[in-house]
DNA sequence: GTGGTCTAGACCACG
DNA sequence: GTGGTCTAGACCACG
């Protein structure tokens, strides 16, 4: 899998990296009990700091997608939580989204479509 | 239309503010026309500064939601553009939203109810 | 002449006063001696405060446009300066606008274009 | 690239800023991808608040001219898009400029020679 | 009274 | 070290 970085972008690089992994694991391009890349490995493919790709590591592990041991590196972990639902910060996020959309003049089916479009991906 | 500031939100005071115009705009709750509280009124009403308040009032101004006067501060715009789009950006947060409600095992219906339970607001 | 205000431009109510009239006999629409509408006149014709008209007509005064006396009001002036050339602020104003011209990728000969419309407005 | 201020003009700082960067742009003197100062050495360098550059620094980016990275600081953006067009309200400043060229008798051709030179810039 | 601008100074996340 | 955010306080033009 291919981790892509903005420089440019106002999301920090360490969330880059998370969410591009974490889109790579929902689409299945990654898949349960995949090895990522070592931290030192991916550091120096996308040309950035081993404190930054550790970052977005660190942050994988806690949000409990990926496991980490010391022989292993990094593999994306075998069962998820299936929560089956959004955080409170996704959700904040969503309704601003939602909003938006709305005040723009979409139609609701003209969004579902949308993310009907993004589900697939 | 109460403002209510999170100050432990990693989102800065102006975007909070900006937000939840923008929302309130959405849900009717501040209709086209409407007069917002001036700057001062606003600073002082939830205690941060009138620059903060300022900066969220000219990022709306720009981004077409309201209007602005010398005579009688910020209205509501009257016909906001309808571009029946979502910017890139807000595409790309929707995005990896998707990826995480599909991770967490929620089902596409269960997404689309969840947003339209949103659009309702 | 009708003279109409946008009291959400960023330019002030004076400016677009001094500005509208000056275009207007740039266009021809007002002849040299004609007669303007008084400050009361005009103020109450566009809803604004006396004060506001009275500083366009101070100004448009002051720059040679027209003649203001105690019986008459304010007239157009017969013997504009024909000093051929732009003022050093309207100079600097124009540079940028090329810079801009340029920087989006218009021809001189587009520009050419758009300012020969203009000129025959 | 040296940064003038003139601190009696009516034109805000950030605004002087802004233009002189777009100038800059515009003549060759700053080229693409070329790094800009940071906004603490610009600041010291003409002796005004960070928060005033960093302003103008803001509204570069928000049109596309520069780009800002956390490590590396602003740069020139590579492509800057090219609408081939005057935004609506350069339109307005042009068409009253060339309203006050007509009122002070010079002809249209030694406006396409003032505008030609000021291309060649 | 209104929004707009600016300063001096501070703290922060990111890298 | 970098840009981003925020404050307290001030002054200004406009109307």
């Amino acid at each position: 899998m291919i981790i892509k970085i903005n420089e440019y972008s106002d999301v920090p690089i360490y969330l880059q990296i998370r969410n591009q992994i974490v889109m790579g694991i929902s689409s299945g391009e990654l898949t349960a009990g995949e090895q990522l890349p070592t931290v030192r490995a991916l550091s120096m493919e996308i040309g950035i700091n081993t404190m930054t790709v550790s970052k977005a590591y660190q942050i994988l592990k806690s949000e409990g997608y990926i496991l980490t041991d010391r022989k292993n590196g990094a593999r994306v972990r075998m069962e998820i939580d299936q929560s089956k639902s959004l955080s409170a910060q996704n959700k904040d996020e969503l309704r601003r989204i939602v909003s938006e959309a709305k005040i723009a003049g979409m139609s609701k089916a003209d969004f579902d479509k949308l993310t009907e479009e993004m589900w697939g991906e």
